[in-house]
DNA sequence: TCAATGTTTTGTCTATGACAAAAAGGGATT
DNA sequence: AATCCCTTTTTGTCATAGACAAAACATTGA
């Protein structure tokens, strides 16, 4: 009744972009290829896509996010996509990650975001942080935990808007405990940021987090920032090290050409750290850059800076 | 000597796209219909754009978003744009606007910003928040701060870290003021968020403050939440309103088709109220939906609704 | 001054062809 | 087995050019 076919069933095709991602490129070049997607036409002939392809196109989409190519798994329906979730989550891809066992807890943390009670995630997550103190609770809980709902969110396990209540409420929890720390040191001065396509700052706030609390001085511009203001503002605050934040989702061109680029256009004295748990920066990562897989690992790349720098300043 | 010529000084087609938020397709179609952009073209026949061209393409992109066409100004100069700038932001377009002349302090707070020292910058806002209480910090400080970068930067007058540095430091300063509300009572229960093509949050926070001041239960989303999720967040957390924040800058067709399908999808019982200073809305308001153009307004649109629910409960 | 109507402007869509970069497959060698 | 190199397949993105609807503008009439 309220649901009138003509604007609610099908979507057009840069709608469909939106939603899966996935360029109107390919889009079009997957029809013609592989006789799928098969939209049907609306009265002017353009594509108009009915929703339950577009729900298989979301399903390939993020099958390809972990490995799989289009070409192998752009013949299965809904149910076999999701059989293959399950399988390349559990076993497949993912070699046994130790950091998910160490703490059920997180687990449970998993099922109370699901639960829709904000309030009451928002008072476990303040539990821990007081229990644990805000370096552990960054290590131990936050990062396995966003791990664990990005992963959750991938395999079609959760909604968006239950990941986006669990990143508001995780965001304030953090948000409120970075500005208890007291006033940090001097050096090294860190800019935090994203490039422009990679919208989640999670992982920003954790860095913030670990690297405050080690006396850095931190400037964070949030999400998405081009590449040319990041060498402006790096500039202008007089800044010690660029760190980047990168989800798996991002493009992996993206990731490298913009990295390229900063570096090219960046001071050689400025270091450039590029986190996160994207693919392609362990694959191939580029020359001159520092990439830290594993948030374990801030603390030793800190340690180096410094030693680094104390080093060149005797000279 | 480490900017070699071929990767820095001219972009690829999605390089430019990505950095003027012009779409391929709008790209090459200005160049066969205005002779400009003229892309040199690289070994293998690809559009290549030199630096100087962006920097035009950016200058005319901002003008659009103020309202200026295309085929107008696309023959200018660089030189001639910024003119241009300069002075549809004084006396073109924006007619007098009181609430910037009432605090002159405002401009004291954009110079601040824009001096880039953000403890300067966090600590005059803090003192203001002390100073006027949150209410009053919130409409009569930020929003108009709010909106003079905003019109700084279309205007050219502000490189987008010099926003971000902003926009991070005015958040960190809400969300704390936000988080030391006593919890607040029970109705209206209010899904805070934005649609997908609309990155900016600074309005949810704004709306979040005013509205848990005055008693309703705030549920934030974050921004960029696609329709479909906006349905099943408002539905699973028992929603009364569902307030949408819209930015000048966004796309009319989205801001109305979203608009519209949100309103089919969700239950009547739901309202929607949508603020922020698009013009579309104020020029084509969709039926059903509670057009918020001044946070002034919002005080009445809560007394309004309270009015009608308890009048509805007492039939 | 406002509403209705005609005319431009402008973005997005369609179609198909082409190629480079990435990934996979298949030996041969350590 | 694991590592390297080479060939083949896969896959995304770019190019061309034509077309039209929706938005914006201009003009008319009340």
């Amino acid at each position: 009744m309220d649901l009138p076919d003509s604007t609610v069933v099908h979507l057009s095709i840069s709608a469909v972009e939106r939603d899966t991602g996935l360029s109107k490129d390919t889009l079009r070049v997957w029809e013609r290829r592989y006789g799928f997607p098969t939209p049907l036409r609306d009265a002017f002939g353009e594509r108009i896509y009915p929703l339950d392809q577009v729900d298989r196109l979301r399903a390939i989409r993020r099958l390809m996010d972990v490995g799989h190519r289009p070409g192998k798994i752009i013949g299965l329906d809904l149910h076999e996509l999701q059989a293959l979730s399950d399988m390349s989550a559990s076993s497949g891809g993912n070699r046994h990650d130790p950091a998910q066992d160490q703490h059920p807890d997180v687990q449970f943390l998993v099922e109370t975001a699901k639960s829709h009670d904000v309030e009451e995630l928002r008072r476990q997550l303040g539990q821990r942080l007081l229990r644990l103190g805000l370096a552990r609770f960054v290590t131990e809980v936050v990062a396995p935990l966003t791990q664990r709902i990005g992963d959750a969110w991938s395999r079609g396990q959760m909604e968006i808007y239950e990941e986006h209540l669990y990143t508001e409420s995780m965001q304030v929890v953090l948000r409120n405990a970075i500005s208890t720390i007291p006033q940090p040191g001097e050096r090294p001065r860190v800019l935090l940021t994203t490039f422009p396509s990679e919208p989640h700052g999670m992982g920003l706030l954790m860095v913030e987090a670990l690297l405050a609390l080690e006396g850095c001085r931190c400037v964070s511009l949030g999400t998405q920032t081009p590449v040319w203001d990041i060498v402006l503002a790096a500039t202008s605050q007089n800044i010690d090290i660029v760190a980047l934040s990168f989800s798996p989702v991002m493009n992996p061109n993206q990731v490298l050409d913009g990295l390229n680029e900063l570096r090219a256009k960046l001071p050689k004295s400025v270091e450039i750290w590029a986190g996160g748990k994207c693919p392609v920066l362990q694959r191939r990562p580029p020359a001159d850059i520092r990439v830290i897989t594993e948030l374990s690992d801030l603390a030793q790349a800190l340690a180096d800076w410094r030693h680094r720098t104390s080093r060149e300043t005797v000279e």
